[in-house]
DNA sequence: CTGAAAGCGCTTACAG
DNA sequence: CTGAAAGCGCTTACAG
């Protein structure tokens, strides 16, 4: 069932026929015959092949979002917002996730790539090596290595979550944070220590415990630090999945949040604010990030030269019922009065 | 940058090259041969067109697979259950959200197929009108139209979360359940009426209460439940995000979960086990199921037979702490705390 | 073990 | 307003 059954069923040629299905009619084809080929390839079930329209004109009209855990509500958002600029523009947004697994994931998008997508974001995944040439790679909040990039300002919400901590009197304050090769997870963590190294308090390495994003590495690293002779009064966490966990940890040992420690997550996340009590934390617009990135990718895969290839968008801390002055401090505050 | 150049650089046949990429070279291509081409195609940052490949062979080595909410966990397995079986046969899965609408996930799953995927894996999504002769479509888990499915023994796990109910001494038990137009949400509700009529206990419609399968729908819905005159002991959800949602309607109006109501979610994501108490629910193995689904869509698109063409899988009801017997008094509610 | 040639199903100048 | 023809970059019999 090709174009060319549909012209010979109604009579008229092939580029008639195409002309009326990619939009081109306008103008071109007489309302009668656009009518007749319409019909005639609803009787025969045609549909163009989209293959063929990629290898003729080079576009695919789709990009390719890779993430490394569409488990966490995160990556959903992500999506979301790249999918809702796509769509705007014609595209479709087609996502691998890769399961932490940086290598397989460059490995599939590289097979996906070549014809069959006319754009690539990626997040936490090493960009290909043919960067020249190809479609666009847009990185999004990780090393860019030349691609254009879009990030949120970890620093600056790592810095705000840490103050509020210091403004609440805590001084002792555990660090959980992500893999070391992720940038996103280096930049919080950097975050983190220059608030503290600001405040002049020396960084304790035995408050720092690295994980993977996740629940259960929360849960864990949460239970090592609160097992901790010295226990921290204040945790700020890599992400808010991890933070759910540490409410977790701190439900096996009987520790009450936020009276007797104080919990702060990263994302905000529906999740976030679902948890018993509230979970105070950094917000990131994860779909105005994803809209971000498709946009540059999609400007760019049309031959456009964007106004701007490095976006860096703001995070805010919000408050909720998860922090609270530290145990031995002035008197605690109900977190219900807030 | 085409097979062609490479061929040209190191003095082959285009031929040569393909059966190089295609990876049919064993026993054809001499050893010193490819790796000639192989050099000089890296050397030229040579990568084969997919569409064009796709084009030629009639197989992108691709699968599409829709959903409603990928915010929603349950989605996020079945994607990792596809992906993995997709990978092992050497296909790549794409995932599109259509953001619960049905009519939207139709339109852009079926850009995405001529051509472009060899197969479509459709969740409470609206197949396609053109079936016949296209590629395979595997519906999931609800109305197949005549399509391949493979699906969840959804009323057997109703049954067994309402006599689980019924066993500890619950007569009074709320319905959460989702989208009228979703088979899956109509088959949960055919299981709950089934128990509740085979225990002999009349179907009250006004603890039947509809909405999407979310954590807001489910704080909404469960507070309408808790403010009514004679409150139910137990609330049985349509999925687990409703389920957490109840959590947060029981917390606000100052209900307790167990003592003062039992709760039972649906699917068994991984959220169930973190929450405060851990809710007993019906696990559906989605991981398994996107597993099939893509294999049975692998091998349609192989042109096999498939020994079976219509899968269900076992669900199990996991107990947990938010079920337990009803409170001893005549339930009672501050309507002032609502 | 390697090469020449046809063709997958479109789109797009170009001619009329 | 419509048609004939070339060509996108591969793969695959077929011939040698």
């Amino acid at each position: 069932m090709t174009s060319i059954d549909v012209a010979r069923k109604c009579g008229v040629s092939q580029s008639t026929v195409s002309l009326v299905f990619s939009g081109k009619a306008k103008g071109r084809i007489s309302a009668r015959t656009e009518a007749a080929v319409r019909s005639a390839a609803e009787e025969l079930g045609y549909r163009p092949n989209a293959a063929a329209r990629a290898l003729k004109t080079g576009a695919a009209r789709a990009i390719v979002l890779v993430v490394p855990d569409i488990t966490n509500p995160f990556f959903g958002g992500l999506l979301r917002g790249a999918q809702t600029a796509a769509r705007a523009a014609g595209y479709a947004v087609a996502l691998i996730d890769t399961d932490n697994d940086r290598e397989w994931g460059s490995a599939s998008a590289e097979a996906l790539r070549a014809g069959l997508a006319d754009g690539l974001l990626l997040f936490e995944v090493d960009p290909p090596p043919f960067s020249e040439g190809g479609e666009p790679i847009v990185v999004i909040e990780s090393e860019s290595r030349g691609h254009p990039s879009a990030r949120l300002d970890v620093e600056g919400g790592s810095d705000a979550a840490l103050r509020h901590l210091l403004d609440l009197g805590h001084r002792r304050i555990g660090v959980l944070t992500g893999p070391v090769r992720d940038l996103s997870a280096r930049a919080r963590l950097d975050g983190f220590r220059a608030a503290l190294d600001h405040a002049g308090i020396p960084v304790d390495d035995s408050l720092e415990q690295r994980g993977l994003f996740t629940f259960e590495d929360g849960r864990e690293l949460g239970l090592r630090l609160l097992a901790l002779r010295q226990r921290p009064t204040a945790i700020v966490c890599g992400d808010d999945l991890q933070a759910l966990g540490v409410y977790e940890a701190a439900r096996r040992v009987g520790v009450r949040i936020p009276d007797d420690l104080s919990v702060v997550g990263f994302d905000d996340v529906d999740q976030a604010a679902w948890a018993a009590p509230p979970l105070t934390t950094v917000r990131q617009q994860f779909a105005q990030m994803g809209a971000t990135a498709a946009g540059l990718a999609l400007s760019l895969a049309a031959g456009q030269e964007p106004t701007q290839d490095r976006y860096e968008l703001d995070t805010t801390l919000v408050v909720r019922g998860s922090t609270g002055r530290p145990p031995a401090g002035p008197p605690a505050v109900d977190p219900t009065l807030i």
